[in-house]
RNA sequence: GGGUGUAUAGCUCAGUUGGUUAGAGCGUCACGUUGACAUCGUGAAGGUCACUGGUUCGAGUCCAGUUAUACCCACCA
């Protein structure tokens, strides 16, 4: 490095594109299997292969890539393999939409097998525009591995899975009530489906007995379903029913008679007890129809218009439907009354409408025996889920499980592997069967069907692999808690079931980050932040550093872009920190091992940011360690800005300028910290630390700050020596910065000028006080900014027996003398308060240790603290007095 | 209807197993171009820890209840 100056600010643009193509050309973050180191490895929750960076994946990929380069700074053998998802439904109509806009063409004209190709293509031209994002924000993935969920190895994996559990007879074809979607027309399972409150109506109509002799009363929230009612059913036993069982009512507006029938389904409470049975378009009506063998009537077509079986309706949309059938009802005065009522109504998660429940052939897969080693796993602690409490909601859902719908009726998917004939035989098999007389299911599978076999089906099962016998099971896994059920629960199902093994170990759940305002971010609001623009404004690892600084522990994040400023201020300070280092001269020689320092020669600021830097290893590496990587940043920033920067620095400036022995010796200490945290700050901070790291000269030009080793503290270093007598240092050296602070609020008080010099004295409050501040004066007249301190145990007086302002703190007292300006009554105000402060302390120690129940039943240490405290307290309040005394 | 969070300074949040009279950042205010940094520095003001009750020598922290708010689950015709 040559001895050019530094920028005055950090340039983030310029940096990070050289040190991410020298990372990735360089295979830095290729991770292979190798005996002699630990296995490290994660998988990316696969991002559409549509999808565009948002600030979740922001949030989602910092973090495991904290926790990769954490891993590989430790020295593990790390792999995080990286790939897409197909994205079966969004997928499809993404290019639908395309096609549609482009070309004026459509799915259904081009034929199944040209709009797949399509599809391909689009996805070779436009698809996986994520992962180049990716790349901008740090993330160190293994792009040599990286997969997509269609791959012919991941296809393979899904054909295997679907045969294993098919021979096993946990998957099995059935005529069940599904959830369908009309926009998207093809079944979805249970998941996909999301219930939203909604003020609707409770249309309350008669249906005429056919034998002329009344009406019974039902009601309905969807009118149109009447037409495909195939029965009433009241109560069992219901005295206001009874007689009526068996006999009919006419359906109105068909010319239907539908029967009377008894089921435990109608619950006298609830309206008239009375209720119509749709058993086509309701679960629970379905029920009732199997029960009593009633007829199936569908009256919706594929996309929820009316059919043919809806009679002079037919064609009608079914909510154009339902306002004719209400009117047609009041019209025949068949309409009882309308009611409002707030009611959850279920949408299609992809196609934003309400789905239609419907009775559809389709395959599922029997969950409850998969479910159990699963369960148990996270029952007993194999797996773990931070924050914890994710766990109650996996097992309510798994307790519940219910069968997975697994077939969709579209085209982008694994086609399901079954073929029938003539003969309606069926034949499921990983390849075709011999002949010409199959053909094959028109249905693909969920796009989770292949997402959950991800942790394995990346490593190349089921081939068996290296990569499995090394990297399976996977060590952490980040997502966010809305795919808890989707992905996370089956993939532990799977892992379980297909390889006998958990996917991993430890479950992080991400935050949802919101505006600052707390809404949810969405395209149509216009509160989601384009990462990129965000990164190109105020740099990736301010960008990474601020997210994970304002994420509070398992809560929601308010981001706004302005919060950056907190990681960019933050690049800059330890840019600067550097370049201000950079100006004393070449980096020390000892900068990693202190070689040749006499810890008995060690000022008492240099033990000082030893210990600190010691600390702040201790409780990085303890939060990393338990997930919490907010408490982890927070650590470390308050270690470099405050105690480096602020304290460290600038209280080491006079030991630069003076005797050059010592300022290679400080030089030496600056930089062994200096070193530590950019390390330190890598996982968070990856580009500035790596740009610093050479600059600084710390590394040769062909070594990188990924590889070099997370830092340990001085005993693990066996430079333990140095951290010697460090407990009574570490109290001298606090009380002396509170001491300056002291001095410098004096000067403020009393509205001085900071650049004009002054004298002050101190007094100290013990003999070894004295000492030690005697020392440092040298120190003190720099941080105070003064011509001279003086230390001695005697309170200043003038020549002419005149006080002075001044503040009392632990080491002692700090005058200002001023000739003439001591403000006598200020000065008294201000030891007054003191004194009433000290005063209300010792009132509420006295009390406290004058209590027996505290002495007998406190712990002796902290009645022993009380003491202590009660005592300081009291020594405080003399020389308070004293000094008012003084003042008169 | 069940379940899970959250409620601490103007704002956003820390606060480890209960132990001094509760902290940070931002914002506000005052002062400042001291040779790393105005993307900065030095200071100041600002809180009856949602409410009620309980356990305890001692509660922001534990327990019960209340209120507010967010989310998740559930076939309420």
């Amino acid at each position: 490095m040559s001895n050019a100056e530094m920028p005055k600010a950090y340039e983030s643009s310029a940096v990070e594109e050289k040190w991410y193509s020298w990372w990735e050309s360089n295979g830095l973050f290729h991770g292979r299997p190798d005996p002699a180191k630990k296995p490290y490895s994660i998988v990316i929750p696969p991002p559409n292969v549509t999808g565009i960076l948002t600030m979740g994946h922001v949030l989602n990929n910092t973090l495991q890539d904290i926790l990769a380069r954490w891993h590989r700074m430790e020295g593990d053998e790390v792999c995080w393999f990286p790939g897409t998802d197909h994205a079966g439904i969004a997928t499809e109509s993404r290019v639908e939409k395309y096609l549609r806009e482009k070309e004026g063409t459509s799915r259904d004209e081009l034929g199944r097998e040209e709009f797949v190709k399509r599809v391909w293509s689009w996805r070779e031209q436009y698809g996986g525009t994520i992962i180049r994002q990716l790349r901008k924000l740090g993330t160190s993935c293994d792009w040599e591995r990286e997969r997509f969920t269609m791959d012919e190895g991941l296809s393979d994996a899904v054909k295997q899975v679907f045969v294993q559990l098919y021979e096993k007879g946990y998957i099995k074809r059935g005529k069940r009530m599904i959830n369908w979607c009309p926009v998207s027309r093809t079944a979805l399972s249970d998941e996909e489906v999301v219930y939203k409150e909604e003020n609707g109506k409770f249309y309350h109509f008669k249906y005429p007995l056919s034998d002329g002799s009344g009406f019974l009363i039902v009601a309905t929230t969807r009118p149109e379903t009447m037409l495909g009612d195939t029965a009433v059913a009241v109560p069992i036993g219901d005295p206001r029913y009874r007689h009526l069982v068996g006999k009919t009512v006419d359906l109105p507006l068909t010319d239907r008679k539908i029967p009377i029938i008894e089921d435990p389904h109608a619950d006298p409470e609830k309206g008239t007890g009375c209720v119509k049975i749709t058993p086509a378009h309701d679960p629970n009506d379905f029920e009732v129809g199997l029960r009593h063998n009633l007829d199936f009537i569908n009256v919706f077509t594929k996309d929820a218009k009316m059919n043919e079986r809806a009679g002079k309706y037919a064609g009608l949309d079914r909510f154009e439907c339902r306002k004719q059938v209400v009117a047609d009802m009041e019209r025949l005065g068949l309409l009882d009354k309308i009611e409002d009522l707030v009611h959850a109504v279920g949408y299609s998660e992809r196609g934003g409408v309400p789905v239609e429940p419907m009775l559809s052939e389709q395959w599922f897969v029997k969950m409850d025996e998969l479910a159990k080693p699963a369960i148990e796993a996270v029952r007993n602690g194999t797996i773990r889920f931070y924050p914890e409490r994710w766990t109650k909601t996996y097992f309510h859902w798994m307790e519940n499980i219910k069968d997975w719908c697994i077939s969709r009726q579209i085209w982008w998917g694994h086609r399901i592997p079954a073929w029938y004939n003539e003969k309606n035989e069926v034949y499921v098999g990983v390849n075709p069967p011999e002949g010409d007389n199959w053909r094959q299911d028109e249905d693909v599978l969920d796009t989770w069907f292949s997402s959950w076999l991800w942790p394995f089906s990346i490593m190349g099962w089921p081939k068996d692999t290296p990569e499995q016998k090394y990297f399976y099971p996977t060590n952490d896994l980040v997502t966010g808690p809305d795919i808890i059920f989707f992905w996370v629960a089956r993939m532990i199902m799977a892992g379980y079931e297909f390889k006998g093994a958990p996917p991993f170990r430890n479950v992080y759940f991400t935050s949802i980050i919101r505006d600052d305002l707390g809404r949810k971010l969405s395209k149509s609001l216009g509160n989601s932040p384009d990462p990129l623009d965000v990164i190109a404004r105020y740099g990736a690892d301010a960008l990474r550093f601020s997210i994970i600084y304002i994420a509070p522990i398992g809560m929601d994040i308010r981001y706004a872009n302005e919060k950056c400023e907190i990681g960019r201020n933050f690049a800059n300070k330890l840019w600067n920190a550097c370049r201000f280092r950079k100006m004393q001269g070449a980096v020390s020689e000892n900068f990693r091992n202190l070689a040749g320092i006499d810890p008995a020669k060690l000022a008492p600021d240099e033990k000082w940011i030893l210990a600190w830097t010691d600390r702040t290893i201790r409780s990085a590496r303890e939060a990393l360690e338990g997930f919490k990587f907010h408490q982890a940043a927070h650590d470390i920033y308050e270690m470099v800005w405050s105690t480096f920067c602020d304290w460290f620095i600038e209280s080491c400036k006079p030991r630069l300028y003076g005797d050059p022995e010592a300022k290679k010796q400080t030089l030496a200490v600056l930089d062994f910290v200096l070193w530590k945290l950019l390390r330190l700050l890598h996982p968070f901070m990856p580009f500035v630390t790596e740009e610093l790291a050479h600059q600084m000269d710390f590394l040769k030009e062909d070594e990188s700050i990924m590889y070099a080793h997370y830092p340990e503290t001085l005993e693990k270093l066996g430079l333990g020596a140095l951290a010697d007598g460090l407990d009574t240092v570490l109290g001298q050296v606090e009380d002396k910065f509170e001491l300056v602070r002291a001095g410098r609020n004096l000067r403020i008080s009393y509205d001085i000028a900071p650049g004009r010099k002054l004298k002050y004295h101190i007094k100290a409050a013990t003999d070894a006080q004295e000492t030690f501040l005697r020392n440092e004066t040298g120190n003190l007249k720099f941080l105070l900014n003064a011509e001279e301190v003086t230390v001695s145990q005697e309170d200043y007086r003038a020549e002419d027996g005149t006080g002075a302002p001044s503040a009392l703190v632990n080491a002692g007292a700090i005058f200002l003398p001023l000739k003439g300006v001591i403000d006598v009554e200020a000065e008294t105000a201000k030891l007054n308060k003191q004194k009433k402060e000290l005063l209300g302390w010792i009132k509420g120690s006295e009390a406290k240790l004058g209590n027996p129940g505290f002495l007998a039943k406190a712990p002796p240490k902290v009645v022993e603290d009380a003491k202590t405290h009660l005592a300081e307290m009291k020594e405080k309040l003399a020389r308070v007095e004293e000094a008012l005394k003084s003042l008169n």
